[in-house]
DNA sequence: TTGGAAATATGATGGCCATCATGTATGATG
DNA sequence: CATCATACATGATGGCCATCATATTTCCAA
């Protein structure tokens, strides 16, 4: 049963972003190529003309998320806003893939790790731009500082079983990053 | 072959502590029930005598772990420094559990993560103490926001494969979270 | 001191999974 | 429209792993 060129193209997108949504709802390895390609509408005998293993699909999921990954307000505290949002630490499927794959890209071979790489360079570009203040140096630390506070904020939200703690951290990080941010580097401030 | 009950118990003690080091290291699934008692100098038949299941060693391990966890100083530019130090980032099997296992806690059923939420109560708890001010609900925002990007910025070090960049986390966080720390609800400083 | 219980070792078992092998229907090409 | 290449389906295969079964040894209670 062969299939048009379109479909072709169409599969391995639908492959990906199947792949994309089960790998941050449950992690690489809790996932099983027959799983991403059910979930793709095929079955686990095409994979292997798509991808040359699981590691290679992996790898190239992380870099279609990477490449997804927006932040479409101008605003940091929006941004911050949407990050630490109960909406987003419940939604892992469609939510960051960092905060939902990190510390198991952490193990994973070159490839994946390589991607992650790129993606926390180009975030720390873009969080630059957010920044306040006109030191360069100055408004990367602070990218720098603020990812890697959102980054661990909604980890640790999502580690909890206690919604109360959840929900606190989420909110007091919020309050935490915002209280800093523009006061951070005027030195002085009249409050 | 019988043991003697005080080797029953030093070998119990013994394989938390090699689950302990080897999760860290390796994460939850990669490691096998065989691993852990060979790593322990047992073999893989006595493990059902001690734990009911895979599970129950997970959750057995991090409830040792997060007894162990302290913060020996009392400075948190210190706790900070150490915390975000290249050898930490290195060192992942006698390492923060947080940093190593929290994304694959979030996973884990029930117990795992009742225990993560337990060690991060009192993690809080902690650092609330040393955090200066003396606002109570101020000091405890500063010890999440502080936690969540000490486990933030650990787990960015530890996922790139670019040792500059890596360094450079480490680094611009301490500096991030140092310059915000004593100046945080003084609200006007001068320089 | 001795019988039985307990702690480990060795050795299944069954399930799951990545990957491979083969068949088959159909799009592409002339 | 005929041929063929190819995308996908079905169906192995082999390895690994959690867990269970059984044997062996030795501590311990009486």
């Amino acid at each position: 049963m062969r299939v048009s060129r379109q479909q072709v193209e169409d599969n391995k997108r639908t492959i990906l972003e199947a792949a994309g949504r089960l790998f941050r709802e449950r992690g690489f390895e809790a996932v099983t190529v027959t799983d991403v390609m059910k979930s793709a509408g095929l079955t686990h005998g095409g994979f292997y003309g798509y991808f040359k293993s699981k590691e290679e699909l992996i790898t190239q999921t992380l870099a279609a998320l990477q490449r997804q990954s927006d932040l479409r307000s101008a605003d940091l505290a929006t941004v911050v806003e949407r990050y630490l949002s109960p909406e987003h630490r419940d939604d892992f499927g469609d939510g960051c893939p960092v905060a939902a794959l990190a510390s198991e890209a952490i193990r994973q071979p070159g490839g994946a790790r390589h991607e992650m790489t790129a993606g926390l360079r180009r975030q720390f570009e873009r969080l630059s731009r957010l920044a306040p203040g006109e030191d360069e140096s100055e408004r990367r630390r602070a990218a720098i500082g603020n990812w890697a506070t959102m980054v661990g904020a909604l980890i640790l939200a999502r580690m909890t079983d206690d919604p109360d703690l959840s929900g606190e951290v989420l909110e007091e990080t919020r309050a935490w990053l915002v209280a800093r941010g523009p006061a951070a580097d005027a030195t002085t401030k009249e409050p």
